[in-house]
DNA sequence: AATGATTTCAACCGCAAACAA
DNA sequence: ATTGTTTGCGGTTGAAATCAT
């Protein structure tokens, strides 16, 4: 027996939403706030699953929603975003307040990845008699395979001197499961001022780690244990990685 | 003006992590 | 530790809007 469908489709509105419909689920969230979302056509009375609810809620309703055009400014922010993160749309709307994953994908998609695309200098073909080191670092998006959902690295407070190695070292893949592989860190290393930090390590090994500007990237600074916001939607970067 | 092609974007789907019992 | 449920994510779809002929 197979998972059980997230909600019975019988008796549900499907496609575009109407106002009334909007107005409910907004005085639904309004009052009992976001969460919950399974509840809310039960409690509420809206022929809805709570996975159309929130998505409505999130990508539509919610009032901290930017309406209106991407801005020059936000479309390089997206545009070095995807480049360090891939397909990661939630962490990268996680850095444009007031856009959702679902626009950023979107607007990726539509227009963004042809540009991108477009402006990739053609392909040089490989002299056969010059051999080159495989490449670490893989250009751009992960699209092999869906990404996981990040699980939290401990990052040792030692660790956080990788920083000012020598830039153009490369790490490796033992590097990386250094940073990642909890075994690599002592427990009784892991004190206050270790924290999580979203990772998915798979791409830790892929890109990220191998962008070697990767660790001045990072900022990892005054971020406290038990700092809720260090989550997935908050990755910190330096003004200096978002701009050059 | 009509029609077919293309683009856009809201919504749906399936999967997997997180959480609860 | 196990199992079932809920939530969140990225990929995909399809209707509506726009463009080209």
């Amino acid at each position: 027996m197979g998972r059980s469908p997230c909600c019975s489709k019988e008796g549900q509105n499907r496609g575009a939403w109407t106002s009334l419909e909007d107005q409910i689920l907004i005085d639904y969230v309004e009052t009992h706030g976001e969460g919950r979302w399974r509840n809310i056509p039960k409690e509420s009375g809206l022929k809805r699953c709570g996975k159309s609810c929130r998505l409505r809620w999130l990508n539509y309703l919610r009032p901290d929603i930017k309406r209106g055009n991407i801005t020059l400014e936000e479309e390089d922010l997206i545009v070095r975003l995807h480049r360090l993160l891939g397909n990661r749309w939630s962490l990268i709307a996680g850095r444009l307040p007031g856009r959702t994953d679902n626009e950023i994908k979107n607007y990726w998609n539509t227009t963004l990845g042809k540009k991108v695309k477009g402006q990739q200098p053609k392909e040089k073909k490989p002299n056969p008699s010059v051999k080159t080191p495989t490449p670490i670092v893989v250009e751009s998006s992960f699209t092999g395979g869906k990404a996981s959902r990040c699980t939290k690295v401990l990052v040792s407070p030692q660790l956080h001197k990788v920083g000012k190695l020598d830039t153009s070292m490369t790490p490796t893949a033992s590097m990386a499961k250094c940073l990642v592989n909890n075994a690599a860190i002592p427990s009784s290393e892991i004190d206050s001022k270790s924290f999580g930090v979203d990772f998915d390590v798979e791409e830790l090994l892929m890109s990220d780690l191998s962008d070697s500007n990767f660790w001045k990237l990072c900022q990892f600074d005054g971020i406290e244990e038990g700092d809720k916001s260090v989550g997935t939607k908050d990755f910190w970067f330096t003004e200096e990685m978002l701009t050059d």
